[in-house]
DNA sequence: CGGCTTTGACCCGCGC
DNA sequence: GCGCGGGTCAAAGCCG
């Protein structure tokens, strides 16, 4: 009977929304959550979302709040490489350093990566977007330095390793890292991935590599919230890993003058 | 024409 | 029980 605001256009939808609201409840809960840092600098207003870097994915944006207590709105995608998908992510501008973006990764991709597909067919092809291997063997070895950086640097590393079911991994922020990607993130993606795709895990070969290494700072996670503090923010559980190049790869900046 | 972004409204969970 | 904040939907408009 609370049936009773017929008045609302939703009316109907409520009939779906129930059904969707019932497991968005549940995912509000237990939803996997990867989150990632990055630092877009200058190439905010070059890329498509402010600066927001493109994974491997295609997203569409289907709303946006501002945020209590961040002078940023937060905005909410889905991703639209397949239909059925229901990954979605949440982007928003870290409050304390309006450069860095924090991207919130939610549920997993239920359909191969495009880039991946990409490369199956094209192996010698890469989407612009996403960083092609060939570039990454460049960015990886960046990347790694900057991991072991960041591992020597930060084995601060917040993660409880189990202390949710979520298996958050927390990385540090990079806010003092010279470079201008940071990211954490756990890999719910990769592993749907791995399992179908050999090829993609080509493309990820790093990852798995990081997450290892993450696992490891993980046993040494010490003063975590120090780097916390300079965040202040990200009071959710996440992962922080490393992710992508492939945001920037096309616009990445140069960060070590080799 | 199709897809994407924007924006306002609605719904739900949580804290007080 | 109420209010707040966050997350999602859906319509309208815009762009390629």
């Amino acid at each position: 009977m609370d049936s009773n605001t017929s008045a609302s256009p939703k009316l109907e939808s409520e009939a779906s929304s129930e059904l969707k609201s019932s497991e968005t409840q549940k995912k509000r809960k237990m939803v996997e959550k990867t989150v990632v840092a990055v630092r877009i600098g200058e190439n905010v207003g070059k890329l498509k979302n402010e600066g927001l870097p493109s994974d491997f994915w295609s997203w569409r944006k289907y709303g946006q709040k501002p945020i209590k207590g961040s002078p940023h709105p937060r905005g909410y995608y889905k991703c639209s490489t397949s239909k059925g998908c229901s990954a979605k992510k949440q982007v928003e501008r870290c409050r304390t350093d309006a450069s860095m973006l924090i991207i919130t990764y939610t549920s997993t991709h239920n359909h191969p990566c495009p880039a991946a597909t990409i490369s199956t067919t094209n192996s010698s092809q890469q989407p612009k977007e996403s960083e092609s291997e060939t570039t990454l063997s460049k960015e990886e070895d960046q990347e790694h330095i900057e991991e072991q950086r960041d591992n020597n640097n930060y084995n601060n590393k917040i993660s409880d390793e189990g202390t949710n079911e979520e298996n958050f991994h927390y990385l540090q922020s990079p806010i003092r890292c010279s470079q201008d990607i940071i990211i954490d993130q756990e890999d719910p993606f990769k592993l749907n991935m791995e399992k179908s795709h050999d090829k993609i895990d080509l493309l990820l070969e790093e990852e798995p590599l990081c997450y290892a290494q993450l696992k490891n700072m993980s046993a040494s996670k010490n003063e975590e919230f120090d780097f916390f503090d300079e965040l202040e923010e990200l009071p959710m559980s996440s992962s922080f890993l490393h992710f992508t190049r492939s945001i920037f790869s096309d616009e990445r900046i140069p960060v070590a003058p080799s």
